[in-house]
Parts: C-alpha cells; structure tokens; sequence
DNA sequence: GTCTATAAATTGATAGAC
DNA sequence: GTCTATCAATTTATAGAC
C-alpha cells in the first residue's frame, strides 16, 4: 500500500522536477541568475510557482542543482591522457566530444556561459582548483609531445582555449549563428561539417599530422 | 551668462553620463538586461538611482545606447576587403584587430555576449540584416582566394566563425581564463603573446603562408 | 502533494520639493 | 539639476486550506 502510493508520488515527483530542471536551464540561461525568476521557470515547465520552490528549495538551489548537472557532465567528457598517445586522436577526440557536449546539451552549456559572464560567483573553486589542475596535466603532456617533434611548440593553455572557445562559440553565440547563415536551427550535418572543418583547422594548425 | 551655465552644466551632464554608461556597461555584462537594476547601477555610478533615470530615460534606452556604442565600436573594425589583397595580411588584420576590441573594451564584448546569449531580442535586425551580407561579401573573397590556391577551400563562414569565437572568449570567459591560468588580469604581454598563438594556428590551419 | 493567499523586499518609474 | 518620497508592479519565499 505504501510501496503504491509512494511509486505513484515518486513518480509524480520524478517527473516535476525533470520538468523544472528543463525550464530551470532553458530560463537561467536565456537571463542569467539574476534575470531569471521563478515565476518565468515555472511557466515555462507548466506549474505554479509554489509547486517550483515546494520541490526545488529555493531559486539558489535550484541554480547550484544545474551548475552541479552540467559539471558532471563536462567532467563525464574528461578522459585522461598520457605521452604515449597519438597527439592527433586525442585532439580530435579532445574536439569531437566538447562539440558533441554543446550539441547534446546546449541549454547546459549556455547557463556555463552566463555563470562565467558574471563572474563565475559560484565555479570560482572548481575553476581555481580540480579544472585548473586538469588544464595543467594536460598541457604538460602536449608540452612534452612538442619536445618530441609530435606538435609545434605552442603554449598548450592557449590551445585548450582555443577548442574551448571554437566549440562552445555554437551553444552561447547560437543566435549569431542562425541570423548569420539565415537558419532556424544547426542540423547534425552541419555540427559534423563544423566539427570536421575545426578539426582540419587546429590539427592543422599546430602542426599536429594524421595518426599512424 | 547662458552660455556659461549652460557651459557648466554641460559639462556635469557629460560627466554624468559617462560615468552612467560605463557603470550600465558593467553592470548590464554582467547580469544581462532582466538582471540589472537601475539600483545597481546607480550604485556603480555613485549618483541616486533618481539621477541615473532623470539622465538616460529608461533602463531599456540605456541599454539600447551601450547596444549602439557597442556596435559602432564593432562597424569601425569592419574594413573593405577585396580579391587583390593578400590573404595572410587581411586574416592577421582580422584577427588582431577582432583581439583588440576584446582588449580594449572587454566590458562592451560581454555585454554583447549577453545579449546574444538571451536570443539577441535588441539585434535579431542587425545579425540577419548588416552583419550577415557583411560576412557574405567577405566569405566570397575567401572563395575566391581558395579558387586560386592562395588557401585551403575550408568553410569561409566557419573560418570567421572561428576568429570571433576565438578571440570573444578572452573577454567573455575572462573569470575562467585568469582562474585556469592563475592571473590577476592579462597583461598586455599575454595578450600579444595569444594574438601571435592564434595568429600561428588558425593562418597555417587554413594554408595561408606569410605574405610575399 | 497541490494550490491560494500573503508577507516582506525590490523593481522601474514619476512627482514634486528645493 | 538634484534629491526625497512614493507609485504600482514584481520579486522570493512561506503559511495554511484542501
């Protein structure tokens, strides 16, 4: 009796608050935090606005639920590497999966965006700390693979920015993008003729030739 | 006797107004529009919330002015080019003038990013309109030189895609670049030195050498 | 769990004293 | 021109009926 009722408020439940982190994304992204108001999220996933802050807390909460989402995925996209690989498979794959990051999940990285636009109030000890060490273990082993004759001897830092940047330029500059190429919106054969032409591009570019 | 009040008060108003705009500027790059509050930029100004409103109007005109300035600021880096030029000398220009608008105005560049982020409601007419036969006239000069081999037939729109991103990252993520790389703020000398790193990558990443 | 009502603070904007 | 006082609307959040 009990397993029933609670499978069926679980259920209920379960689907609110999918439906509030949705909106919650789509709404704090489009504004900010600040811009954003729990009313405008919970119009957008279709509830009163009580309904919202009964099951999420607060609006503070709701926002650090989102961060802690999208981190877990960036940090899913986060696979190691050592000297021993091949430089052009791992850039690429490097490329491929950020892309495929802003593809999958575009609303997730725009909210990333707006955070770090604003100063990054509440990522600055992830930035300053497990991200900064992860940017400095790899560059270190693009460091060491110039040294080998693998890649130019660019500064890796820059050249994380640069994948980072060109990649997440599709999620947060969307907008550009269709007004500019007069689309409504990025097909799967555009994001891999982009993620294709960015490839070539950087691969290129820091010397970086096919693997063996 | 007018003209020395007006004089005077002349020049309070202009005073005033700067100090309005660079406040707005701040303030609106870092919380978007719905985000910002006359209060807050009152605040950042250092004049009653009052003042702020007597002088500019509205919260939505201020933003419209630092969303005309900012565009005006863009439009004056936006020169001619034609088949004639040399590739490697136009796609340096490109990028180094595109990185000096990011240095000098990083405030400006963030509050444009914000403003796309939300959808581009103020610009929808720009983008579809002035800046995208902007980068079509451009994009066909890029064919063209790739017709004559002077480039690699890569994707023009991509192409300019990628400097913009490239460089806007530097203003818009500033929190995570000076966070990752353990700055205060960039030197000059960083900036030199990832203008030259992107200069590198992106001209040989597209077969463009060094000019004759 | 769901909703209405409401509290307490803040929003953009204006009126009017000085 | 500058400021205080104030408007109506909206903000986050909570209390309590059902």
């Amino acid at each position: 009796m009990t397993t029933l009722v609670s499978s069926d408020s679980t259920h209920a439940r379960q689907r609110n608050e999918q439906a509030i982190l949705a909106a919650a994304e789509q709404v704090f992204a489009c504004h900010g935090y600040r811009g954003a108001s729990v009313q405008g999220i919970a119009e957008a996933a279709g509830l009163p606005k009580s309904n919202v802050l009964y099951y999420v807390g607060s609006k503070r909460q709701l926002y650090v639920t989102l961060l802690e989402r999208m981190m877990a995925r960036w940090n899913a996209m986060l696979d190691d590497i050592s000297i021993e690989d091949d430089p052009a498979e791992v850039l690429e794959a490097f490329i491929r999966s950020k892309m495929e990051l802003t593809r999958r999940h575009p609303q997730g990285s725009r909210l990333f965006a707006a955070e770090i636009l604003q100063g990054a109030p509440f990522l600055q000890e992830y930035l300053r700390g497990e991200l900064r060490e992860w940017v400095q273990a790899r560059a270190r082993v693009f460091e060491q693979w110039a040294d080998k004759g693998l890649m130019d001897p660019v500064d890796p830092v820059w050249l994380i920015f640069l994948i980072w940047s060109s990649t997440q330029h599709y999620a947060d500059f969307e907008a550009q993008v269709l007004g500019i190429t007069d689309r409504e919106a990025l097909s799967e054969t555009d994001y891999r003729r982009i993620t294709d032409f960015l490839c070539g591009v950087i691969l290129k570019g820091c010397g970086v030739s096919a693997g063996p």
